[in-house]
RNA sequence: GCCCAGGUGGCGAAAUUGGUAGACGCAGGGGACUUAAAAUCCCCCGAGGGAAACCUCGUGCCAGUUCGAGUCUGGCCCUGGGCACCA
């Protein structure tokens, strides 16, 4: 702060301190609805852009906090995340920019499905109650948001340009439809998403659940993936962890393709085509491998029962990438083979379980010799094992146990004998490139990204069946495709397939029948930040002069779960809205925070039928910990014996979760957002402790008293730094360093946890601080200030009472952030550590002026220094001005 | 299985660029105030030794680099997140 702001700060004081009532005790009941109710009136958190009328004087910030999913209630991953977006929301109005912190709901999906069919109700007013109760409890938590914004995702007005540029897509050739697996439950004849999958059989029925082929409409994201790969870099405020993970789902790979000749009758394809990223193996393969889908699969079942009865197997296996690593390898020969593109050889073609026909080609070339899962799978079906890679030192090539998966030098490998890697990818593509039987490539792990849900509650897909079988988008003046919203859900029939009526449609007076299949929603998620720029804008999906007034956004806060897919899927959109020419800039989010996982304790019981009964850690008292304080008994209110699962995500399946709602009735919003801020750094997981609540309301109260009793004496006079003793000199010094450290702590490292830890050391100084003299208080006035201000995106309630009551006629929202002077920190004397050989012997003031000869001449002649030294040489002394000095000895 | 994180007192954590390990807080113990309770305030609080000064050990485990390692390197163990239809 300024001299001259707080000369200006005290003269306001003076005059108003004694007409201030102040209630002697904190009260949040009392406060918090006050103050909301304040904010709300007078519209305090409307944004708006310049073409609204905005002040273009000031900087734009664009704060987003994920948008919820409706579920019903707020739960403690909703806190964290939205008390991280608001904190940060209110430092930045406070540094003085014009700050838009919008609020909408993520509201198509599952649970609403699933909450209607056991409701006997629909998802529409489920989804809409959800949203009214969950605003209530948003605004109650008092989060600075310009509810003008707000949006939902299954408005038509919303969903109507999602549709509108889907279409778009399709027109310029983003868009295809391909048949893709689905888990089918054959009994009610439906589609399952992955979650109501357990153990392999249907969760509704227990059935056996199978995988199918369907058609599928795709988005071709891997048209962006090199773009998407580069951009990376340019994304400075994003932690290198989300990074790294989307680098590595992007999966950027140089290989060839490799094609294998097939002479089979009745196949309609003169080669089989695979893909390798270790060409230098190629004459090491000793069979191909491919799906149980695949036409080379079907045509040898044909005439096999054996294989029919394999193929068909393998439709019961899930398709996740995490069930294809672990599950048992499994494969049968086809009795069919293909021609090795370099030896000419015959190889034999395998039908396994972990070759997906979604994938790339559908076949892979296997090489047993240095592929570890080849070699597993070829050990165990006594197929060949033909080595021609030895390692690039002299040491033997080892091969009876395991692959030998390092790159080396070729051998067995005709004229490519003796090349290493590199040099031998090169020729060997070169060669296959001659012959036209293959070439270089680059391939990606990320597949196209597949929008198609068989499910009724989510954006109707805009696309029709014309009667000769195309298939076209629906007409730009038939959108938007509503959502019939009135309609019963039997948890096995999507109402759209049920309804035959709404189907119908014409396009140009020809009959035609709309697709059933919503959008996946994170479509809806891939672009609704955009949206909020111009919520209302009904004239195309954006307005081009708001969105890029706004846009990018300046800080993106969300749960790490997102890493990889929704945070590509939007960074996808956003080149999608560029290039189509809605904005202007090549990433959606300038700066990314990804808040850690709120984890509880999770316990179960084993019920009569086997399965687990999840019980609410709230209901469970902990018996026994081992050593490590790990949870080795525990029991329920009814006395049962529960296991402990660890740690896990608050979650409805495993019942841990905590209603924050309990907790605001009690404590009141401030202390609950005190304590999540608290407890942890905003990017750690952050364990759940019921406990710890009550010593943040505890702070609470001995902020408002230190505040109350400072006011019950005389009018505090300005500060003259020349004057000041040297108690008075170091509470002044304490609340600059702390005003350093609190801002630091907000804007670069976001670490909320010290910066409260650094206001609660400030307030343990100034509690102590003599209020005897004018100085005194002038002093003491300026470190509570300076706690309230700090404080205030936190907690801005409690700060919002406090800072009028120390005497200021502006809302603490729209006070400027404090800045902290240079000159009342410097220090006379500084702490200097004496270590010998690395131990801590001696601590001593030294003057801060004092250079590094006289720091090591001052630790040499230190008793406590002089102890260790006696007897030995002193070999070396390494001094760290102003911190330590090291005296080597021996 | 693969990719990404994390592991520090009884507990949540701090140590920002390789430089005092445990700031700040919770729980606990002791005391003051009170008829009493609550609230509040003060003191103690990693382990072991010592009357004390102070000493030894200590950041998941094993090695290494360095004057100096919680921090860097290699290997391992455990926990969490993600793996494409939960959002």
């Amino acid at each position: 702060m300024s001299e001259k702001r707080l000369t200006n700060l005290c003269k306001l004081v003076s005059t108003s301190i004694q007409t201030m009532q102040m209630n002697e005790h904190y009260q949040p009941s009392e406060i918090e609805g006050k103050v909301q109710e304040f904010w709300r009136k007078n519209k305090t958190f409307k944004a708006l852009s310049p073409q609204e009328g905005g002040d273009t004087s000031k900087e734009k910030y664009y704060c987003l906090s994920m948008f919820p999913y409706p579920s019903g209630r707020l739960h403690m991953g909703h806190v964290r995340n939205y008390t991280i977006g608001d904190v940060i929301s209110r430092f930045q109005r406070m540094l003085g920019k014009n700050v838009m912190q919008p609020i909408g709901w993520d509201a198509f999906g599952l649970p609403a499905e699933n909450a209607a069919v056991k409701n006997n109700a629909s998802p529409a007013p489920w989804t809409y109650e959800n949203i009214e109760y969950m605003k209530g409890q948003l605004q109650m938590l008092g989060f600075a948001y310009d509810w003008d914004r707000e949006l939902a995702t299954c408005q038509p007005a919303y969903y109507r340009w999602e549709q509108w540029f889907f279409t778009k897509l399709y027109e310029k050739g983003l868009v295809y439809k391909k048949t893709s697996s689905v888990n089918w439950c054959p009994n009610d004849e439906t589609v399952l998403a992955n979650e109501q999958v357990v153990d392999g059989t249907c969760w509704r029925c227990d059935t056996k659940v199978e995988q199918k082929e369907i058609p599928q409409w795709f988005i071709k994201i891997t048209a962006y993936a090199e773009e998407l790969l580069n951009d990376l870099d340019t994304l400075n405020g994003w932690p290198e962890m989300v990074k790294t993970m989307q680098r590595n789902w992007i999966g950027r790979s140089e290989g060839v393709e490799v094609d294998f000749a097939v002479k089979v009758a009745g196949y309609n394809d003169d080669a089989l085509r695979v893909y390798t990223t270790r060409p230098d193996t190629l004459f090491g393969v000793t069979y191909v491998a491919v799906a149980a889908a695949h036409p080379l699969a079907t045509l040898a079942a044909k005439n096999n029962p054996e294989l029919q009865a394999f193929v068909d197997e393998c439709r019961n296996s899930k398709v996740s990438e995490a069930e294809m690593a672990t599950m048992e390898k499994k494969g049968m020969a086809t009795g069919l083979s293909v021609t090795h593109p370099l030896t000419g050889k015959e190889v034999a073609v395998w039908v396994a379980n972990f070759v997906l026909m979604d994938y790339g080609t559908g076949a892979v070339m296997a090489v047993p010799a240095h592929d570890q899962r080849d070699y597993e799978f070829a050990t165990k079906y006594a197929i060949a094992i033909d080595p021609v890679i030895k390692p690039d030192d002299d040491s033997e090539l080892d091969i009876s146990t395991e692959a030998y998966t390092e790159k080396g030098i070729l051998f067995n490998s005709a004229e490519f004998d003796g090349m290493e890697f590199a040099e031998a990818f090169d020729a060997i593509a070169d060669k296959l490139e001659a012959e036209n039987k293959g070439n270089k490539t680059i391939n990606y792990r990320l597949r196209d990204w597949g929008v198609s849900r068989q499910r009724y509650w989510g954006a109707p897909i805009p696309m029709v069946n014309l009667p000769d079988g195309s298939v076209i988008p629906a007409p730009e003046d038939q959108l938007p495709v509503r959502l019939p919203e009135d309609v019963k859900m039997d948890g096995v029939t999507s109402p759209l397939i049920a309804d035959k009526d709404w189907q119908k449609t014409q396009v140009d007076g020809v009959e035609a029948i709309r697709e059933t299949d919503t959008f996946d929603t994170f479509m809806e998620s891939s672009w609704y930040y955009a949206r909020y720029c111009c919520p209302d804008f009904d004239q195309g999906i954006l307005d081009p002069e708001k969105a890029n007034y706004w846009l990018p956004v300046d800080q993106y806060i969300g749960g790490i779960e997102h890493a990889t897919m929704h945070l590509l899927y939007f960074r996808f959109f956003h080149k999608l809205l560029r290039d189509a020419g809605f904005v202007n800039s090549d990433e959606p989010a300038k700066r990314l925070l990804c808040q850690g996982m709120v984890l509880a304790d999770a316990f179960y019981y084993v019920d009569d039928k086997g399965s687990r009964q999840w019980v609410s850690p709230l209901e469970v008292e902990v018996i026994e910990r081992d050593d490590k304080g790990h949870i080795t008994k525990a029991v329920d209110a009814a006395g049962r014996e529960v296991t402990h699962a660890g740690m896990t995500k608050m979650s409805k399946s495993k019942n841990n979760g905590i209603d924050p709602q309990s907790m605001v009735d009690k404590y009141g919003a401030d202390t609950m957002r005190l304590y999540t801020m608290f407890a942890s750094p905003p990017d750690q997981t952050l364990e759940w402790q019921d406990s710890a609540v009550e010593g943040s309301l505890k702070f609470l109260r001995r902020l408002w008293k230190l505040v109350y009793s400072h006011l019950q004496k005389d009018a505090v006079l300005s500060i003259d730094a020349a004057s000041l003793n040297s108690e008075q000199k170091a509470l002044r010094r304490k609340t600059h360093e702390t005003i350093a450290k609190v801002t630091d702590d907000y804007d670069r490292r976001h670490t909320f946890n010290t910066a409260i830890a650094a206001v609660m050391e400030l307030l343990n100084h100034a509690a102590k601080a003599e209020e005897s003299s004018a100085q005194d208080r002038a002093v003491l006035q300026e470190a509570l200030e300076a706690a309230v201000l700090l404080l205030s995106p936190i907690t801005p309630h409690i700060c919002s009472e406090l800072w009028s009551a120390l005497g200021h006629e502006t809302e603490v929202v729209n006070a400027q952030w404090p800045v902290a002077d240079k000159a009342a920190m410097v220090q006379d004397e500084k702490l200097i550590v004496v270590q010998v050989n690395g131990k801590v012997r001696a601590k001593m003031m030294v003057a801060a002026a004092a250079t590094k000869d006289e720091i090591e001449a001052l630790a040499l002649d230190n008793d406590n220094a002089k102890n260790f030294i006696d007897g030995l040489t002193v070999r070396k002394v390494i001094v760290v001005p102003g911190k330590l000095v090291n005296i080597v000895a021996n």
